[in-house]
RNA sequence: GGCGCCGUCGCCAAGCGGUAAGGCAGAGGUCUGCAAAACCUCGAUCCCCGGUUCAAAUCCGGGCGGCGCCUCCA
């Protein structure tokens, strides 16, 4: 597959350098409060490409998505609530994992916690190893990484280091630094603030250092097949990272970068002080299902920005019906011999889906490729064209399809689970049935109203009555 | 001040020089006891102005508008 290199500034054939397993790091979330959907709009793409990798091309995939449970926000928000650092960011660890099974995240490999021992441990060696290279310097207790000894500093962000700022804001990190551009490594312990000591003296990690620390020990030597991460993090985060485990190791340290835009509330940035963050149990406070944010985060290509609003929610929402609507009315179809043109169609369908993958994850086309397949087939269905072997071959082929999506089995997932029990409404279906019988429509449009108020939509049609979700 | 991205039908959104995908919403029709679903029909010349080309939404130049990064941030 063809994809978008931050490195290189262009589209670029990817395959995993072993040509067998593709080693990724995603920088995941900060846990100093519950992640919110422009986080989780990284974490979908993220999971999209994960899924795209191993279910349409067919590479293994060894993913390592960390936590970064020690920082500036994780310690003063545990200070806060008057509660130890571990346990303080233990709760949106667990939120986060909530979060992600309602959006359907695959589970990765490997989830480490910064604070972790080994991980610890493996920053304090990556810090030894820029020691010995020249790299460092102390001050005040603090290691620091000095850039003018990393003449290739910058490639990634391609930040001019000459002119910078001149409106810009300074690094208002109050530690001392022989220069502005000079980062932490490890920061000399304060007051009341957890410590550790891993053979480079108290104190704790620098936010940089824990991704490319634990990226490597996971994920073994460098260079690694793909980074991935939000845009806000190119730099100076990414950039970071790279001169840390370049510096260290004398090897580069990642082939392809993959940053994901943000996503937008309102043509605005989301903030906390604009109070336009959006959690995903927010949303379904507000009556939206998660499949429906699933769907609109990944709905747009991951490079542009995405703006959201309630009203692409709904829309989302109601695309997605037309989706599994149209696979419950496949499973209604019975009879009848495969029809060769049919499969020749799903075929065609499968393939653009797939190149629309390749072409740099176009999400957007892929899940119009689809929709042309749904109008096909609903046409023949129509047109009494379709047999039950077709609807196989068109169920098949969007089963491959959403192993790549993950959304319209949650979908279903999330149907499974009905406001109404089930038998409840198997019983009123029976009744109306009987009703509409003895044409008596009063009584059966008062059931169906009936349950309409309590969420459930009935459908007649020649095969029955279905029911579903409102 | 520097670097970069974006501007396509009412809304969302593909398009990467060859004559505008898809979804939502809307209108009319078919089907239906009604409804829903489904199908059919109906919609844009692509922010503006120049230029290059046989041919531009797609390339170049200049505007206008929006956003991001340069500082913690997905």
């Amino acid at each position: 597959m063809r994809l978008y290199n931050t490195l290189t500034r262009q589209q670029e054939e990817f395959a995993p350098a072993d040509a067998r397993t593709v080693r990724m790091y995603a920088c995941g979330l900060t846990v100093y409060a519950r992640g919110h959907i422009g986080n989780f709009r990284t974490f979908v793409c993220v999971d999209v490409l994960r899924r795209a990798l191993k279910y349409a091309f067919g590479w293994q995939v060894h993913e390592v998505m960390n936590f970064t449970d020690v920082d500036d926000r994780t310690i003063a928000g545990a200070e806060k609530a008057g509660q130890p650092l571990r346990e303080y960011t233990d709760q949106f660890i667990e939120a986060y994992r909530d979060d992600a099974r309602a959006l359907g995240l695959e589970s990765v490999e490997d989830n480490p916690r910064a604070t972790d021992e080994d991980n610890l441990r493996a920053m304090a060696d990556m810090i030894k190893a820029l020691d010995q290279r020249g790299h460092t310097y102390r001050s005040d207790g603090s290691i620091y990484f000095k850039i003018s000894t990393l003449p290739g500093y910058g490639g990634l962000s391609r930040i001019d280091q000459s002119g910078i700022m001149a409106g810009a804001r300074v690094d208002s990190d109050n530690y001392t630094k022989e220069d502005a551009r000079d980062f932490v490594l490890w920061k000399a312990t304060k007051p009341g603030e957890p410590t550790w000591d891993f053979g480079t003296g108290p104190g704790r990690p620098g936010w940089h250092i824990e991704c490319s620390a634990m990226a490597l020990r996971l994920l073994g030597q460098p260079p690694i097949d793909i980074h991935a991460g939000g845009v806000d993090l190119i730099f100076p985060h990414h950039e970071n990272e790279i001169a840390q485990a370049e510096g260290a190791t004398g090897k580069p340290f990642v082939r392809f970068w993959f940053h994901v835009e943000h996503l937008l509330v309102d043509d605005q940035k989301m903030s906390k002080s604009l109070g336009n963050t959006y959690t995903v149990p927010d949303l379904a406070a507000r009556g939206y299902r998660p499949s429906a944010v699933r769907y609109l985060l990944m709905s747009g290509h991951y490079r542009k920005q995405l703006n959201f609003t309630f009203a692409s929610l709904v829309q989302a929402e109601e695309s997605l019906r037309r989706l599994t609507d149209f696979l419950a009315r496949l499973g209604t179809v019975s009879g009848g011999d495969a029809h060769p043109e049919m499969a020749a169609r799903v075929e065609e369908a499968a393939t653009a889906f797939k190149n629309a993958l390749a072409d740099d994850l176009n999400t957007a086309a892929a899940l119009a490729a689809l929709f042309d397949l749904v109008r096909a087939v609903n046409s023949a269905i129509d047109a009494g064209d379709l047999s039950a072997p077709d609807a196989k071959v068109v169920s098949d082929c969007f089963a491959r399809a959403d192993q790549v999506l993950g959304v319209i089995g949650l979908r279903q997932q999330e149907e499974a689970t009905p406001p109404v029990p089930a038998s409840e409404i198997e019983e009123l279906i029976d009744a109306r049935q009987a009703a509409r019988r003895r044409r008596d429509f009063s009584e059966a449009d008062r059931i169906r109203q009936d349950l309409a108020g309590r969420g459930i939509l009935l459908e007649d049609s020649a095969s029955g009555t279905r029911w579903k979700r409102k």
